[in-house]
DNA sequence: ATGGCTGCAGGATGCAGA
């Protein structure tokens, strides 16, 4: 089974690019985070029409979170724990079957927060708390789960092209690694760094200022794995392909094989 | 380069992103 995960920048903007790739990795599960549009807004037929289902929790004009999927979706919920159903539009999760049972997909968008030190630094906190409140009570009931997104946080310096470049900002703060460190710390597995030497290894790299071609790139976008679920994964990928598309994202999917 | 693009909302520029 491949899993993917793709901050698509604008969904509508990306239809195009989204449904090539589609075709060509033949992900069975795609995580969409960077909607930019309300549900209504998303285009669900067309990748309807590409054999996938769809469940999405939107937003109008940033933020948005969707689950495609070949397999049916059971249990899906648009809200973190705690969430009082008017958060930001940044985490999706659900329910697909699989050999010898069930395994839990999430989509999630962390927060950016930058500028360091605003509320917005104090919200990529404590929603990053959440986070690990809902991994540890999965871990808890011995689940099968994927955490999948744009979690806007670069581990270590090996993830940054320029590390010095990134010490102010939000995605590469002491407190920003450390609640990455906890989460995984409970027991998950960062699929990238599992196979593969990650020091070069990026999934975003800025529009501005010629930053893929310099390969100025940092690794925010992960796949975490609970253990029944890195009991399964025979492969993980970045595929940079798509950064040198027509209108690229400027982020790219991260993909996993699990043996499902 | 002190954020140098990009998408979106709205109908000009401002916001958000990372």
């Amino acid at each position: 089974m491949k899993i993917a995960t793709w901050n698509i920048n604008g969904v509508r903007a990306r239809l195009d690019g989204a449904a090539a790739w589609l075709k060509d990795a033949n992900a069975d599960i795609l995580c969409l985070q960077e909607l930019k549009c309300e549900d209504a807004a998303f285009p669900g037929e067309a990748f309807a029409d590409l054999g996938y289902n769809v469940a999405t929790r939107g937003q109008k004009g940033f933020n948005g979170v969707a689950i495609l999927s070949k397999l049916p979706l059971e249990d899906v919920s648009r809200h973190l724990s705690d969430d009082d159903g008017n958060d930001q539009a940044r985490f999706i999760d659900a329910v697909v079957s699989v050999a010898g049972g069930a395994l839990r997909v999430a989509s999630l968008y962390c927060p950016n927060g930058n500028p360091t030190g605003s509320d917005r630094f104090d919200y990529k906190l404590a929603w990053m708390e959440r986070l690990q409140a809902y991994a540890a009570a999965h871990l808890a009931a011995e689940e099968a789960f994927v955490l999948a997104g744009d979690f806007n946080i670069i581990p270590e310096p090996e993830d940054a092209r320029f590390p010095d470049n990134w010490t102010g900002d939000a995605l590469f703060q002491p407190e920003s690694r450390a609640v990455f460190r906890r989460l995984v710390n409970l027991g998950l597995t960062d699929a990238i760094r599992a196979v593969e030497a990650t020091a070069g290894s990026y999934t975003f790299w800025d529009y501005q200022a010629g930053a893929w071609q310099k390969n100025n790139g940092i690794r925010i976008d992960h796949v975490l794995l609970s253990p029944l679920a890195a009991d399964r994964l025979t492969d993980a990928a970045i595929d940079k392909r798509t950064r040198e598309w027509e209108k690229p994202s400027d982020h790219v999917p991260v993909v996993v094989d699990l043996a499902f």
